[in-house]
DNA sequence: CGTGGAAATTTCAAGCTTGAAAGATATCCG
DNA sequence: CGGATATCTTTCAAGCTTGAAATTTCCACG
């Protein structure tokens, strides 16, 4: 790999730009798998639950008065067929409930039930606690830093 | 919320630290599900395939002589199960190739075949492209402060 | 040499996920 | 009003994913 000629590049080693922000995805994708097996195993030992079901009350949570199915999976980037059969298992067990909207005859209301509600309590102290775990090693201003990257990311594509 | 008293928190907000934690994850988690559900539809609409079959690809590409299953689902973070039938489907199509270890018995050496390497080389320009685009936007910078942060927290994880 | 435990792979059931299609309802505009 | 178009939800097939069990093989140690 010869050295490029007229290059402005302030020599931060051989590779192209490109190349450099295909291995800072590699490490974003990385670092987020790894944080979602350790979450994934932690809901199921200590919780007997999974993540797409705390990822939904989670939602639901923030959005206390209820959301549509439509708003629910587009808060959690995931397909509407997937949102719907989450929330029909959280149904079936009484943590979640769909409530017809007078307004419009085509949405459905989703929302936390009391015991929903409960439930999530408890999972997200765990789940808050975990997370602290795994970034622990995070300073301070690597987490703001951080934070701000990830928010300039989002930015446009939300 | 009342500020705490004695605390020596530089003004950055009413959250603490825990909390800061918790929603760096959330963004982390977003950027990566936005940005991995773009790149399944690129690949999907322009070459046909999918994300996990290109990420098994994308390993036997780094490892050209072939790996172990178990040493490829280290790699992906995936589970064992889940690495044999990615590579059931690659091998049905060709792409793949299992070749029974001579030196233990129990381990099978997966390597792309030709055709796997052909198709590969074509799928990684346009997803490095794909990539590029979305983080265009990232300074110089950012992508070297990105890059260090995220090896700093895979350390000890890996 | 044998035996017991460890490691590699596959298999399987259950749940997750997507993308497309179908059905119901709403809205726009001529 | 009425028809075209758009939106909301569910359903479904196919593929993905996990975690546990089963099978085979290896290795350490008595």
């Amino acid at each position: 790999m010869p050295p490029r000629a007229g290059s402005a590049a302030p020599d931060a080693g051989e590779d192209t730009l490109s190349k450099r922000r295909l291995k800072m995805w590699v490490r974003l994708l990385g670092v987020t798998r790894l944080a979602e097996n350790h979450l994934r195993e932690f809901l199921r030992v200590n919780h007997g639950t999974t993540l797409p079901r705390f990822d939904v009350m989670a939602a639901l949570w923030r959005r206390r008065d209820g959301v549509t199915m439509t708003e629910l999976s587009r808060m959690l980037l995931v397909s509407n067929g997937n949102a719907t059969t989450v929330v029909d298992r959280l149904e079936a067990d009484g943590l979640v409930r769909r409530t017809p909207s007078t307004v419009d005859r085509r949405t459905v209301h989703v929302a936390l039930t009391e015991a929903g509600l409960r439930q999530f309590e408890i999972l997200a102290a765990g789940h808050e606690a975990e997370v602290t775990r795994l970034f622990a090693q995070l300073t301070e201003t690597e987490l703001e830093t951080l934070t701000t990257i990830l928010k300039r990311i989002g930015r446009d594509r939300e």
